[in-house]
DNA sequence: ATGTCAAGTATACAGCGTAAGTCAAAAATA
DNA sequence: TATTTTTGACTTACGCTGTATACTTGACAT
């Protein structure tokens, strides 16, 4: 009844697989099809028997990187299960950099997100916030992951670079123009700032003043 | 004396502004070179005429979405200031559904996107902030911007069904799976929480604590 | 009037997602 | 064991994409 198929060469997790070491490592406009069915050997519409389209097989890729992301633990304390989680988020969107761009196009409702989502909103619910506060607080926090993993990827230049990149810049960067920009770089290049802004600064500032606003509303 | 098409009928402010008409309309996967070309009563070829490819385009498509945004006024109260280009920032955002999946992949460093960045530090250098922390500032700040609208953007429902759609909801969101999202949507059926998280929560959120930070850093 | 140059156009190519149809192997049934 | 049914893999083909190449045409300077 149950006997495993031999002749299944092909599965949806391994070509979840392969679609998630092609995209990652290539980037998500290099997944196709055809590429992908050729790394495991077979043709593009065979992936059709496992997969309805190219768009299910995307909520798949989506719904293995939700479930990477620490799942909170209901009774931790909260602000350090908070941070726990945003930093998983960033490291998950930087392990999978084609990642940000989908999450406006594709609604990701997997069973992964869901059962996140429902943690996190019972973590804080549990310790003293609103079902309302709640859900305002973890909307806050995942902005800051999302928007400052969105600037991070986009920035062009690497971190152990900022010094070296704004010597090279820095003339590109008309004083009359861009004052404050250029003042910036000299700031940077002679190491009075090291040029780099951190995730956990803007994290910290909502944390706490989420803190704030629980104990006096 | 007129002839079928004048020459010169093309030019590359044309072409961006049917570009950005289409791709408001119709998002942004509807924007293709035939399409663009055809709406302005011409074939795919010529648009090369005017743009070097349609990443250029791009480029100049959010180019033209970086100048909607308020330049901020240097000497202005840089809470106020800050506030104000957040809120346009967003407006921008909401207007141009298909800028955010693109500001990742495409590093916008045109004019208008760096005039603003300048006058932002600016408005911060200029009330008190060091660069380096008028730089973490605006960081945070376009965290939120990005962050929330990415949100906003990917959320399913409009704001004002969110009653009606949390109560059509509401039997598939399984009590034994998910008991918090499963209360959260019974409080918003019955009206103790209205389901609306805000863009100005977060946002004050973090202004406030910049204005604490620069105070006792 | 003629030569030059820029703008428009036609054709073509390689790639894409995927609908439709074919075929052979495995599973189910007899 | 023999036969039927199901299923995964494969081939072909269609309409779409961005754009390289080559050709044509209109406008203007000499």
């Amino acid at each position: 009844m149950s006997t495993p198929y031999t002749r299944k060469s092909l599965t949806p997790d391994k070509i979840v697989d392969k679609a998630l070491e092609i995209a990652d490592a290539q980037g998500f406009e290099a997944l196709s099809m055809r590429k992908l069915a050729g790394a495991l050997g077979s043709t593009a519409m065979s992936l059709y028997n496992h997969v309805a389209n190219k768009d299910a097989l995307l909520e798949l890729m989506l719904e293995r990187v939700a479930a990477e992301i620490v799942t909170p633990d209901i009774s931790g304390d909260w602000e350090e299960t908070m941070r726990q989680r945003a930093h998983s988020m960033r490291a998950a969107l930087l392990r999978h950099r084609w990642v940000p761009p989908l999450l406006i196009s594709t609604i990701t409702m997997g069973a992964a997100s869901l059962r996140n989502i429902d943690a996190t909103l019972g973590c804080l619910v549990t310790q003293g916030f609103t079902y309302a506060q709640a859900d305002w607080a973890r909307n806050a926090l995942d902005s800051h992951v999302y928007g400052y993993t969105l600037q991070e990827l986009n920035y062009p230049v690497s971190p152990e670079a900022y010094q070296t990149a704004a010597a090279q810049y820095l003339p590109m960067i008309s004083k009359a123009d861009y004052p404050f920009m250029h003042e910036a770089a000299v700031q940077i290049v002679d190491g009075t700032y090291d040029g780099m802004t951190q995730f956990s600064f803007g994290l910290e500032l909502i944390i706490d003043g989420l803190k704030r606003w629980r104990d006096a509303p």
